[in-house]
RNA sequence: GGCCCGUUCGUCUAUCGGUUAGGACGCAAGAUUUUCAUUCUUGAAAGGGGGGUUCGAUUCCCCCACGGGCUACCA
């Protein structure tokens, strides 16, 4: 076989949010496709009329355009495979079924969602298959005179494929090796429904697939047991030469309790499940996404990528270049990981730490805004080269540093008790004089007369720096005193203390 | 119920027959410190059960249990 250029697809349903497993789904097609010099697809599989969504598409567009996961072509990247919409492939998918069905490997079958509901309600353990398929009204029973009238007096029908049994099947998947299944338990299909014309998502993706020469299919465990009927649908069509490598990914799962993961455990649990924030159409619900939640991008993927695959070292950290070099499915784990994000805080964590503060600050502007702060930016880069440590999220800075913008009104009662002793108040009064002639007022030299001052005195060094701290700040935490003053500035770390000298006396 | 996939610390995982079973998150303790954090050090913490194969099994095979998925005119 000649080598043929990689090209891989993420095709999601637009059917709602991206849930985060997608977002896993198309970042390993994304690292996969990258690495081999490979095309990315973006197909939309809209063959589902009935759960369409409204707004969806955009959705998932945005919603990886943001984690910088990049698209070659596709909905809204163009390209020469288009459309990529499966809605607006209708004529195309037509003519594959006339195809199968020209060629026996297809049927019509007239039975009504009803009749089967009935069916499968006295048989137990019901299926439309080789066992079964004579007993019901389809173009096998049927003669060729009463299906066309059948057809021509507008009744619905479906094409099922037609399955022969009793095969061993051989799906080589990339992640778990090779998967042997017997044609027997398979069921006839439906690959195509007349009421809306579209086909269902077995024989589009096959179709799609090798019309868009995607040479690897990357895609959740939940298709692995219709894998087998889409290597028969590859046969059948005459393209098995060409069939894409599969390889099936492990489900996420939730962090306690049983089941995969679900829209319902973020909200439960604390955590978002989406990568932005959804507002549902239907419902009119609003579901938190990382994006709002404050995560940073790099920290999402990087976590993401390492929940069910590892590059085989002790590396965790990790960015989409290295990502992209060191990805590997056959590294991929084969068990579903519990989706437990006290990590993803860790490493948004890490990612603050490790950011340029002119970034952290820019990020940082828009929440200093929003309480109300008008602040100049290298004054918001100096505090936040300072505290950016100790956050977690971005938006944590404000509840970390708020006193770097906004006086203290009032005092925190527990730390009062604690640090604000009888003489405090006399002795902050005579650091004021020391700060007052104090010049420059810089980190160093003030730490030194200040403390020189102290010993001078012989007052307690403990006492007075935290009754200053509680008069800078409101209460009993924050970076170095003198970070602050120099920060504050002469006329605002004094004014401060001289207001709680007043207050507390 | 049937079929398929899976099973190492609480969680994510390393190990490709011989290891004191390693790392990370979280947790605990300690160090640093004028506070709160950050940081650093240390610690506790794992091979579902039963059979084989083998000089030797976490690793290979079988059975069971458990977990997950599929079983739609949804993807």
């Amino acid at each position: 076989m000649t080598q043929r250029k990689v090209r891989v697809r993420f095709a999601p349903s637009p059917t709602g949010a991206l849930h985060i497993g997608g977002v896993r789904t198309a970042l390993y097609n994304y690292l996969f496709a990258k690495q081999n010099g490979g095309d990315l697809i973006l197909r939309i599989e809209d063959t589902d009329s009935q759960r369409f969504v409204p707004g969806a598409e955009d959705y998932i567009i945005e919603a990886l355009t943001w984690l910088g996961i990049k698209f070659d072509e596709g909905v809204s990247f163009g390209g020469n495979y288009g459309p990529y919409r499966q809605s607006e492939r209708r004529d195309i998918y037509k003519k594959y079924v006339d195809q199968l069905l020209n060629a026996g490997c297809a049927y019509i079958a007239f039975d009504t969602p009803e009749e089967l509901d009935a069916k499968r309600k006295e048989i137990p353990n019901f299926q439309y298959d080789a066992s079964t398929r004579l007993q019901m009204r389809n173009s096998l029973t049927l003669s060729a005179e009463e299906v066309n009238t059948l057809i021509e007096e507008g009744k619905q029908y479906v094409v099922r494929v037609k399955i022969e049994p009793n095969e061993d099947i051989h799906v080589n998947d990339l992640i778990r090796g090779e998967v042997v299944i017997n044609s027997s338990i398979l069921d006839d299909k439906v690959l195509y429904k007349s009421a809306d014309q579209l086909p269902t998502y077995h024989l589009a993706n096959i179709v799609d697939d090798h019309l868009m020469e995607v040479t690897h299919v990357i895609r959740g465990e939940e298709w692995l047991p219709s894998a087998p009927l889409h290597v028969l649908l590859y046969r059948y069509f005459g393209w098995a030469d060409t069939m894409p490598q599969f390889a099936h990914l492990a489900l996420l799962l939730k962090p306690e309790g049983n089941g995969k993961l679900s829209k319902r455990d973020g909200d439960r649990l604390g955590f978002p499940v989406f990568p932005l924030e959804w507002h549902d159409p239907k419902s009119g619900e609003v579901s938190s996404g990382y994006r709002e939640s404050g995560y940073l991008p790099e920290a999402v993927v990087n976590f993401l990528a390492l929940l069910g695959w590892n590059p085989g070292n002790d590396q965790e950290v990790m960015s989409m270049d290295e990502l992209i070099k060191c990805f590997d499915l056959s590294r991929c784990s084969k068990s579903g990981a519990k989706f437990d994000f006290e990590k993803g805080k860790w490493f948004n964590h890490h990612y603050i730490q490790m950011m340029d503060n002119k970034k952290a600050a820019e990020l940082f502007m828009p929440i200093l805004e929003s309480n109300g702060v008008k602040a100049d930016p290298a004054y918001v880069e100096k505090v936040v080269a300072m505290m950016k440590d100790r956050a977690t999220f971005i938006k944590d800075l404000w509840g970390l540093c708020s006193f770097f913008f906004v006086a203290p009104t009032e005092y925190d009662e527990k730390t009062r008790k604690k640090r604000w002793k009888e003489d405090s108040a006399a002795q902050l009064t005579e650091l004021i004089e020391v700060l007052r002639t104090r010049e420059p007022f810089d980190i160093e030299g003030t730490e030194n007369e200040v403390k020189a001052w102290i010993e001078s005195k012989g007052y307690h060094l403990g006492n007075i720096m935290n009754a200053t701290r509680l008069a800078l700040v409101g209460e009993g935490k924050g970076p170095h005193i003198f970070d602050i003053t120099e920060a504050l500035g002469k006329e605002e770390s004094i004014r401060r203390i001289e207001r709680a000298i007043e207050i507390l006396k």
